[in-house]
DNA sequence: CTATTATCGCAATTCGTTCGCAATAAGGAT
DNA sequence: ATCCTTATTGCGAACGAATTGCGATAATAG
């Protein structure tokens, strides 16, 4: 399996891109972030690193990161984006509460049927998906 | 079966908050555009109506929409949210395509399941879930 | 090594959303 | 019915995420 860095590079050299090394700054800090991250996590990581980036390249870097499928939105909160893994990473979707904003992944296999059963009634082709199951955790169900 | 003006009343009432025409009719407007919208249409369809509100009434409005009960959040698209009805509107989920952004609505029975066995596994109370499947449509897979 | 031009950093801009505040009006008390 | 309290409104300013224009820089082709 190729490491996410030369997957990137293969993605760049394809578009015609120039390999510039703050687009590689900002793989390398994505992938060092364990799975969900927004662009300022990753512009606080770069710059204590002493890295000098500025955050509009971060900004012009992620639909880079999108097109080549190494990452992909996760979800809409507190006013900005979040992205999560796509690459290296199994699918996995989310189980969020919506008291604390708790958080826990996990995986469930029958999704892919209705992925392939959506597809061929609708005529697509069906790439991905997105679930995400809400309620309250255990924790914050007991005050309910 | 209560309409949607009654519930939202009924909620209004039981927080203490106050009954406002402004409020009103923002619920009647978001009950008068088929499933889903944004705060933007609701101003231009309330303005074109000579009803004299503001936008930030509407946003005002929004989270005691969602509160209540009776809409939800449906995706994140062109720099802002969009929502959904609930109340009255038999569960669905999305079919996305990922080249002309057009949304087909599909139900899927199984999913229900996975809300069950996901809530039981995680001690979660689950409420309710977003499945959002993508890929590219009919007429966009041709160009692929 | 040189020329071309994609990419960078910075600052300014855009746009969705929130906030501060004075005016207004909802709803309970009189 | 009228008064009083204060929640709610509308306006415009403010905020923050994301985008963009532009001169400077540096990556690739020749």
């Amino acid at each position: 399996m190729k490491s996410e860095i030369e997957v990137f590079r293969e993605f760049i050299r394809n578009k015609g891109l120039r390999k510039t090394p703050e687009r590689e700054q900002v793989v390398r800090a994505v992938f060092a972030i364990h799975d969900h991250f927004d662009v300022d996590e990753l512009y606080v990581l770069l710059r204590g690193q002493n890295e000098k980036i500025s955050k509009a390249t971060i900004y012009r870097t992620i639909p880079l990161l999108l097109e080549s499928g190494l990452i992909q939105e996760a979800y809409f909160e507190d006013g900005h984006l979040h992205y999560e893994h796509i690459y290296g990473h199994e699918h996995h979707c989310h189980l969020r509460c919506l008291d604390c904003g708790k958080v826990v992944e996990f995986t469930e296999e029958i999704v892919k049927d209705v992925e392939g059963k959506v597809g061929e009634i609708y005529d697509f082709l069906v790439t991905g998906h997105k679930l995400e199951v809400y309620g309250h955790c255990g924790k914050c169900k007991v005050h309910k």
